[in-house]
DNA sequence: TCCATATTTCGATTATAGTGGAAGTATGGA
DNA sequence: TCCATACTTCCACTATAATCGAAATATGGA
């Protein structure tokens, strides 16, 4: 009867949850790896490879195999101009009670994002670094400045060692609810770890937030200016 | 647990056979009645209309009441627009007989997209106007050159009453036929109209395509010049 | 060679959405 | 007033898709 392509096959891919949030993951045109996207999607790696294969086989993702990883990106800037149309007419996540609003809030306000911080806390520091003139942004990544290599180290972050890991060392990731890059990659990590061991932020049981202690609330206002 | 906006909510609207063939037989920019969607879609009235409450409340789609019967019409332009540019990357439609095929044909080479034209007619002006410098494009609208205010003029469109419509004036559609954009918005709506009143095209029952007439051969190749 | 990691495949379970029958409401016409 | 039409609501039934545990495969490193 129908005459027309085929539009509820590619349409429902985007219409279930945990492929919806692997695609807008995968919005920020980088490739990320399938168990960075179960975990962004908050399902087994099981369940991530078949939603990823399903998404392949409808030509919205690709895949390259590098040793034991895989890396899925967009197929192309169409499909995320088309994401993107699809976020502007989204309505606004819901906020069905009280327990979630709060929980909605304290992951605005620190999160983690697969392995380094995100949400105001993320931005903030990112910010902060931006412009203190530590860091540098490109199109897609960011670069240690001179300035910044002397402030990492006296913070007590190894760069060399960072650097020696076999993944991108500094790129920018893109969270679409802040919609401003933040930082991500080894250095992210190693940031985030550091602060966990100097104890300025605790992770909150259960969910992905992390809580901002007094210590913390005192270190960040010294070592980045802000306030938090 | 992510607070993205909710994408799989509108896209699981068109993600399911009934409604996305309801929504395609709503992109000709006109009024339907339940029955008519429900014969349409190949479903019983209750289906229809359970399909059709959820494409009300998800915004897609609004209706009307008149006496007994209910008419349903798209929201707007900008659910055609994402409409269209689905169709777009979806795979194919499936040729099951003779007369779907010609069908097929039919709409390729001209047929209403909501409100403007499109199928390679609308690729055609657009690309024709572009060439003669009347049109540029940018991201993702396009822009009246002085040369093209001169050429509407004369055309005898009147831009200032186009341009008080409160809708976007000019925007760029994805034509799903031809994978590249062509003119939606109050000027393509203009457009259209105004081949119509001139007797350039005429609707093809029952279907969204467009027919172009003799006097529409010579009056598209003196004043676009494309030969259809 | 052996173990750890990254990912997929298989199988079973569970939840849910689409479906139409039956019955209800609203409107128009005879 | 009565019936036909247009459409909706209510209520099961069923099919299917998402999910994860368990196990398999593939790669890298020790």
């Amino acid at each position: 009867m129908s005459i027309n392509p085929n539009v509820a096959e590619v349409a429902s891919l985007l219409g279930e949850t945990s492929r919806a949030t692997i695609l807008t993951s995968l919005m920020d045109g980088r490739f990320h790896t399938a168990s960075e996207l179960a975990y962004m999607a908050a399902v087994t790696p099981q369940t991530a490879s078949f939603h990823l294969a399903k998404l392949v086989e409808g030509n919205l993702v690709k895949v390259e195999k590098q040793g034991r990883h895989r890396y899925y990106q967009l197929v192309g800037g169409e499909v995320a101009r088309i994401l993107e149309s699809f976020l502007a007419i989204s309505p606004p996540p819901e906020v069905r009670s009280l327990k979630q609003s709060s929980q909605v809030k304290l992951l605005q306000e620190a999160r983690t994002c697969y392995d380094h911080l995100a949400g105001k806390l993320g931005i903030n520091l990112t910010e902060s670094m931006l412009h203190s003139g530590y860091l540098k942004k490109e199109e897609r990544e960011f670069i240690v400045t001179l300035k910044g290599e002397q402030f990492f180290t006296e913070l007590g972050i190894d760069l060399d060692k960072l650097k020696r890991k076999r993944r991108s060392f500094s790129h920018a990731c893109l969270d679409w609810s802040e919609r401003q890059h933040h930082l991500a990659g080894a250095l992210g990590h190693g940031l985030m770890t550091h602060f966990f061991d100097l104890g300025w932020i605790v992770r909150v049981p259960s969910i992905r937030a992390v809580k901002i202690t007094d210590k913390g609330k005192v270190g960040f206002k010294q070592s980045f200016n802000i306030n938090m």
